[in-house]
DNA sequence: TTTATAATTGACCATGTGATTAGTTAAAAT
DNA sequence: ATTTTAACTAATCACATGGTCAATTATAAA
C-alpha cells in the first residue's frame, strides 16, 4: 500500500507519473516491483524483465542496489521482516480471553498476512535456495507464538505449569499442526492451483476447534510420559 | 534402487563401470541423476553440472532426451507416478480393522514415500514453476485418499452415509488437515532446515489422534448445517 | 535564465546455457 | 580379424543474463 501517490481529486486532471523520482520513492518503487516479480518467477528472473515491468532501464536497479543479491536480501527483509505484527505475540496470553477465541483471532489474522501471494511464494523460493532466513523465521515462531500457545493450553486443560514439568517437545509439535494447516492452505491456493472450496476463516476455526479437542486427549498422555 | 548393475560376489574382482552403456540402462542412469540433480538445485540446474556428475559429455544428454523440459517430464513421471502405491488406497476401506490404526498405518507408510529429499522439494519446484501435475496430483489424492477417509469417518460416528447426506466439503478440507500435517515434517527438514525433534512416526500417530478427535467434535456440526 | 546536481539511459563486456552436428571409438556381429 | 553399429565426444552456435560506465537530460538551486 502507499505505492500511489498520483491521486487524482474529483475534476482535476491526471498527475503523469514523474520522469524523475527521488531516490527514496523510487528505491521503494524497485523493491515493491522485486517483491511481485519475483514472487511470481522466482529469485532467478531476470532484471531485465523487472525492470520493463518498472518502465525502466536495466541498469538503473544497479545504481539502487549493488547487486541482484542485495535486491534480494531487501525483498526478504520487506515481506518477512516488514510484515511481522508484534500484537500476535500478546494476543496468546491474554487469559481474559477464551484461548479458544484467542486462538481463532491470532489465525485469522495472522493468515492475512502469511497467506498472501507474495508471502507464500517467497517464502518457498527462499526456502529451497537453501537461505537461512526461513530456518530463523521458523526458530522466531516458534519461540514467539507455538511455544506460548502449548503453555496456554497446560494451564487451559488445567495441567501442571511449565515450570513444574517443562514443556515436553511432542507438545510443541502438536501445535506446530495449526501453522502447517494454514501454510498448506495458502500453497494450494498461490502454489498448487488447487482451490479452496470453503471461507479460510472458517477452516481456522475448525482447525483451532480439531487442535484443542486434539491436545485434550493427546496432552495428558505426554505429560505422564518421562 | 536398483541403479547399481555391478555387484560384487565375494572373493570376485570389482567390475569397472562400463564406458558405453545400454541404451536402456543409460537412460535410467540419466533419469535417476536427474531426479537427484533437480531436487537439489531446481530445473534451472544447467545440463553441463548434470553431465559431469553423471561423468559424461552434456550433449550425451541431448541424444537420450530431445530437450531440457522432456527430461524435466520423465523426472515428475518418476517421481509422482511412479511412485504411487495403491495399496493405500485400500487400507483405508478395511472396516476390520479399527479406524485409527488403518489411518496411522497409511500415512506411516505414505510418508515413507512422501517425505523424501526428492519428492517434497521436486513437488515444490514443479508446483512454483506452475506445472499442472501438482494440482493433478492432489486432486487424484483428494480423491483416493481424503474423500475416502471422510467416508470412513461418518461410519466411525454412527453418522448417515453420504448416500443419504452427501460429503461436505468441510468434511473434506478436514482430512486434509493430516496431509498439510505431513507434508510439512517434509519441508520442515527438506527445505526449511528446522530438525523435527520428535520421531515421525510418533507425530503421525498424534496427528491421527488429533485428527480423529476433532472430527468427532466438528464433523457432527457440519452435517447438521444445510 | 543559467547553472549545478543527480536520476536515468544506451552501448557494451564477460560469462553461462540449451541445443546442434560432424566426427570418434568401444563393442557387438560377421 | 574385419566390418558394422551405435554410444559418446569436442567444437561450436545463438542467445540470455549480471554487471559496468560514459554520456544524457530532467529537475531543483542560483
Amino acid at each position: 500500500m502507499s505505492a500511489e501517490n498520483n491521486f487524482t481529486e474529483a475534476g482535476s486532471v491526471e498527475v503523469q507519473p514523474r520522469k524523475r523520482m527521488k531516490r527514496e520513492d523510487r528505491d521503494r518503487e524497485i523493491a515493491a516491483a522485486a517483491v511481485a516479480f519475483f514472487a511470481e518467477v522466482g529469485f532467478d528472473g531476470d532484471t531485465r524483465e523487472l525492470a520493463r515491468r518498472l518502465g525502466v532501464t536495466q541498469s538503473l536497479i544497479f545504481r539502487y542496489f549493488p547487486n541482484k543479491a542485495a535486491l534480494i536480501e531487501r525483498v526478504y527483509q520487506e515481506v518477512y521482516v516488514g510484515r511481522w505484527n508484534p500484537y500476535w505475540e500478546t494476543i496468546i496470553a491474554d487469559r481474559s480471553v477464551p484461548l479458544q477465541d484467542r486462538l481463532v483471532r491470532l489465525y485469522k489474522d495472522y493468515s492475512r498476512i502469511s497467506l498472501t501471494y507474495d508471502w507464500v511464494r517467497i517464502f518457498m523460493f527462499s526456502g529451497l535456495k537453501g537461505e537461512d532466513i526461513n530456518t530463523r523465521y521458523l526458530k522466531f515462531l516458534r519461540s514467539r507464538i507455538l511455544e506460548p500457545i502449548a503453555i496456554e493450553v497446560r494451564a487451559e486443560l488445567g495441567l501442571p505449569s511449565p515450570d513444574e514439568i517443562p514443556l515436553k517437545m511432542s507438545e510443541v509439535e502438536l501445535a506446530w499442526g495449526i501453522n502447517s494447516r494454514i501454510f498448506y492452505l495458502g500453497q494450494r491456493k498461490w502454489i498448487f492451483n488447487v482451490p479452496l472450496d470453503i471461507d479460510i476463516d472458517l477452516i481456522i476455526e475448525h482447525t483451532i476447534i480439531t487442535y484443542l479437542s486434539g491436545a485434550k486427549t493427546v496432552v495428558p498422555m505426554l505429560i505422564k510420559q518421562d
